[in-house]
DNA sequence: AGCACGCCGACT
DNA sequence: GTCGGCGTGCTC
């Protein structure tokens, strides 16, 4: 038996995994993600290392492989829960040990040592002095070269001497024995936080919000972790629940990781932390570098903070004993990941708490149904937050028939009711948000006499038209230029079914040429901060309408919009997955939720096509629980997550015959193999999107009622795969309950 | 990171 | 010849 061993020692040229020999009377204990000791080097010197994987084959000359020396017991350390962490990922998301451990741990950053370790000059004027004489004397070129420059300048950065000076660490051993200098390593890590100074408001919670408090606070005292969903409605005060909350664990000396949405992780949400914890919080987000990042693990690692705030991968923040996880708007997409391992950051953190001892809060105004439905079968505990915290009341929401429009001879994207509000906002100097559910998706160019639509010639998705004419696809980049003559039949009548941001924008101006129109898209913030930009502008009152998609809805207040417009509902209602009801309804509902937060009552318009579909029937009524119960009872008829599990089978490759005819087998395999386990196998087909940048694309699904059995099924094809030729140069990614 | 190997100039 | 300094390459 063979053991994958990281070493422990941090330096890029050994930071992969060395394969030991296991002992004959260790192969029964051995597990991944034990500390080890091993022999290393030409001197086998013994270091400490961990093991990060198991097996039979040796992947290195049999003869070089040494034995390790044993397992290092009871040693818990960050390293070792990281391990195990990643093993975890492995197997339930599937993917190899070697990508699972580089979502899990940090890399290291070459920039990070430069400032870290310096050269000082540590004797007297005389000392010196004679060294010098003799070195120049023995004509020791290297010493006298680092002596001298020190002479002109005490301290130098360890990387420059080795570099710039080329003096290899074997000099610098030597005169650091003479006890002539002292290499100093000095941890600045960079702290991102800045902590205002105004002091924080502490609001008084009320009766819902302490009866929350007290019941995770109480189940954590006594050593009953659980997981919490939080339903709570936009403004009902979720963040003071875990505020308070965190404020109780890290009074017991534990960590708390807060996950927020990254287009939620804003200067103004983020303050409020700082405000209570002060510098005991951290944050992280995608625009920090890696050197950043890394210096924010070790912070946490070093126990120098106790709070880490951040998108879905500050989960993997190496504290040493977490308490509380938070995740706020738990429904939030950005919380799958989309690379390899595809881990959802719900799940993981719930398995992170287990592991620790720890209690989850998952908090949302429209919970995921996956969590509901966990909520409802116990496995999570509900509490409920009802009412708006502050004053502001619900607003009227009227859903509008564009079928009906159009009977009456309106063919613009605003409806008559839309319009007439519009201008009655405009009026009072109140603001009007609009909502286009997304970008692109309806902003296709057809031709009016044979049908054809335009298509990207490698992504088979419609090309979207910009302003200028150009048409763009919105997922290789490709552009090709005004199209004004059908390439198919010739006719004239070619034209763009005008719905994007920039169309709104343009008609809207057109309606109410004096108002001061804001436009949020991909296109609007691709500068840094963009989306702040624009936001703050608008919060502070220097436009009366914003336009924009998804963007839009989350996160920022503002007090002065008392009108939202949902232009088309449904267009979110038709992209092909089984989540798409569940995602128009927290869009909707989301949208509606920004009219009318302060003292001014609000009103919203949701036009659609389809006006009885339960997603925005319940969506207008901002009723989550009529939402829920149908959502609910269809992924029970389809046998769909979270009743049923569901594994995505991605297949991908250059050549289309190969992937077909791979994919056909894999299939195959599934059924032969599977015909009693219950496992039920859909596919191949085309994937939505069947072409992407000259990449084919197949799925497989395949369903059942036990987890565990997709787990083992993926565990069953990864061993079929490797080695068979058929599968040569075809990618294949899998993605369970995604 | 730290060890060994091999090269090179200086000195017995 | 031999010794010590120095650069380079490798570590399962």
């Amino acid at each position: 038996m063979y053991a994958d061993i990281i070493i422990d020692i941090s330096h890029e040229q050994l930071d992969k995994t060395f394969q030991y020999a296991v002992p004959e009377q260790l192969e029964s204990i051995i597990e991944i993600g034990m500390t080890v000791d091993i022999p290393f080097g030409a001197g086998n010197r013994n270091i400490t290392g961990y093991v990060v994987g198991l097996g039979d084959k040796p992947k290195y000359p049999v003869d070089k492989i040494k034995y390790l020396n044993g397992i290092i017991k009871n040693r818990v350390s960050v390293e070792n829960r990281m391990i195990k962490l990643a093993l975890w990922l492995k197997r339930n998301y599937g993917s190899t040990m070697n990508q699972a451990l580089k979502t899990v741990i940090p890399v290291k950053d070459k920039v990070r040592q430069k400032e870290k370790k310096s050269v000082n000059l540590m004797a007297d004027e005389m000392t010196v002095k004679n060294a010098l004489e003799q070195f120049q004397k023995k004509n020791v070129k290297a010493r006298l070269r680092l002596l001298t420059a020190l002479v002109n300048e005490p301290v130098i950065d360890y990387e420059i001497v080795k570099t710039k000076l080329n003096i290899s660490q074997q000099t610098i051993k030597a005169l650091e024995n003479m006890g002539l200098i002292q290499i100093k390593t000095e941890e600045l890590y960079r702290n991102p936080v800045k902590v205002s100074d105004v002091a924080e408001k502490r609001v008084t919670l009320n009766d819902e919000q302490q009866n929350a408090v007290n019941t995770i606070i109480s189940d954590y005292d006594s050593g009953n972790y659980n997981t919490y969903l939080l339903h709570g409605v936009t403004g009902s005060g979720k963040t003071e629940v875990y505020l308070d909350v965190i404020e109780h664990v890290i009074k017991n000396n534990r960590q708390v990781i807060v996950l927020i949405p990254e287009i939620a992780l804003t200067f103004q949400t983020v303050q409020r932390f700082y405000k209570r914890f002060g510098d005991r919080v951290s944050i992280m987000n995608s625009r920090m570098s890696k050197g950043e990042r890394y210096d924010q693990f070790m912070r946490a690692k070093n126990g120098d903070i106790s709070i880490m705030i951040g998108p879905r991968s500050a989960l993997f923040t190496p504290f040493s004993n977490i308490g509380l996880i938070v995740i706020d708007e738990e429904h939030e997409s950005a919380y799958k990941s989309e690379t390899v391992p595809r881990y959802h950051a719900r799940p993981t953190a719930v398995h992170i708490a287990k592991e620790a001892g720890a209690s989850v809060i998952l908090g949302s105004a429209t919970p995921s149904v996956e969590s509901f439905y966990y909520a409802s079968t116990g496995k999570y505990k509900l509490l409920e937050l009802g009412n708006r915290a502050g004053s502001g009341t619900m607003p009227d929401v009227h859903i509008v028939d564009l079928r009906e429009e159009l009977r009456q001879g309106n063919r613009t994207m605003f409806s008559s009711r839309l319009r007439t509000l519009m201008q009655d906002r405009l009026n009072r100097h109140e603001q009007i948000m609009l909502f286009l559910n997304k970008r692109g998706v309806a902003g296709f160019i057809s031709c009016r006499s044979c049908g054809k639509v335009m298509k990207c010639p490698h992504c088979d998705v419609s090309l979207t038209e910009h302003a200028n004419g150009r048409l763009v696809c919105h997922y290789c980049g490709y552009t090709s230029p005004a199209i004004r003559i059908c390439p198919e039949c010739g006719s004239k009548y070619v034209s763009g079914f005008r719905a994007g941001t920039e169309a709104v924008e343009q008609s809207v101006k057109k309606m109410f040429p004096s108002a001061r129109v804001l436009r949020m898209d991909m296109d609007t913030t691709k500068g840094k901060d963009g989306h702040e930009k624009i936001l703050s502008e608008f919060a502070n009152e220097n436009a009366d309408i914003l336009i924009g998609t998804q963007m839009i809805v989350k996160g920022h207040d503002f007090p002065n919009v008392t009108l939202v417009g949902v232009l088309a509902a449904d267009m979110s209602l038709y992209a092909s997955d089984f989540r798409a009801s569940e995602r128009t309804f927290q869009l909707l509902t989301q949208a509606a939720g920004r009219a009318g937060r302060a003292e001014k009552p609000g009103e919203v318009v949701i036009q659609t096509y389809t006006p009885q579909h339960f997603s925005i029937v319940s969506a207008a009524k901002q009723d989550y629980n009529l939402f829920y119960q149908q959502e609910i009872a269809y992924r029970k008829i389809m046998g769909y997550p979270p009743v049923s599990n569901l594994m995505k089978i991605m297949l991908s490759s250059e050549d289309e015959e190969r992937l077909t005819y791979a994919s056909e087998q894999l299939k195959a395999y599934i059924d032969r193999e599977c015909e009693d386990s219950g496992i039920i196998c859909i596919g191949p087909a085309q994937a939505p999107i069947y072409k992407i940048k000259d990449i084919y694309n197949r799925i497989i699904y395949a369903k059942h009622s036990d987890r565990d059995k997709l787990t083992y099924l993926y565990e069953k094809l990864d061993i079929y795969i490797v080695g068979n030729a058929d599968f040569r140069n075809i990618n294949i990614q899998y993605d369970i309950n995604g």
